[in-house]
DNA sequence: TGTCGCGATGTCAGAACTGACATAGTATCG
DNA sequence: CGATACTATGTCAGTTCTGACATCGCGACA
């Protein structure tokens, strides 16, 4: 399939945030693939960290895990958009939320 | 997991579009969840048709199959969000598409 | 120093998803 | 009536994802 590149793997992992086509030449759809999940990466850490859980609090609450939550939350390439997205919907984000998220929305003003 | 309850899949599979809560009571994450993916499988299908393509083609298209792209649109329980944020994405759809489909402007007016 | 809480990373068996194939149901056109 | 094009549905082997577990690093605290 399309999906899991190398590429792909380096991008997610080597570091979370360099908003743009970086050096390695990913075509439009893919870099748009890769920074959604950052970007939700990034909205579930900070839903989290805002009730004040623990990893290991948000695993319970998902019926996860704390290596899955942590891996959600770094962007490993292991971790699907979909479970992402449960996540957040059980963290209380809408729809709206979420396209707020999608969009680009979600990093107003870093830490 | 909290995934795949039989109820989803009749509420997938039975009629696309019911708008809400329906008859059985899934908890406002749970609706979420499968509005979400009724809204993504019909952007698809919009699009899709916007351009002409046969099912066959957009598998084509996307390296997949007939019957996938027709479970997609479908909303089969069978299909994943990734694969049809992915999708959307190879036709062209940006992030901030993405975003208005999530958020529930998709459905202007109805073919 | 020890240990406690928190987060990151690697691994793996079991669950979920995917592409492909077969097949069936439509509608349209000679 | 075929034949053709398009979509829907079921099945299944191969791939990917997931939860759980083990382990490591780091800072705080006594």
């Amino acid at each position: 399939m399309m999906r899991r590149s190398k590429k792909e793997r380096l991008e997610a992992q080597g570091w979370r945030f360099g908003t743009a086509q970086e050096f390695l030449g990913l075509s439009g759809e893919e870099t748009a693939y890769v920074e959604l999940r950052l970007r939700l990466a990034d909205s579930l850490r900070r839903r989290r960290q805002k009730r004040n859980l623990s990893q290991t609090d948000l695993a319970k609450l998902l019926r996860s895990s704390q290596s899955r939550v942590a891996k959600m939350e770094g962007g490993d390439p292991s971790v699907s958009i979909d479970l992402l997205i449960r996540s957040l919907l059980a963290l209380g984000a809408s729809n709206r939320d979420l396209a707020r998220t999608i969009s680009g929305a979600s990093l107003p003003k870093a830490s």
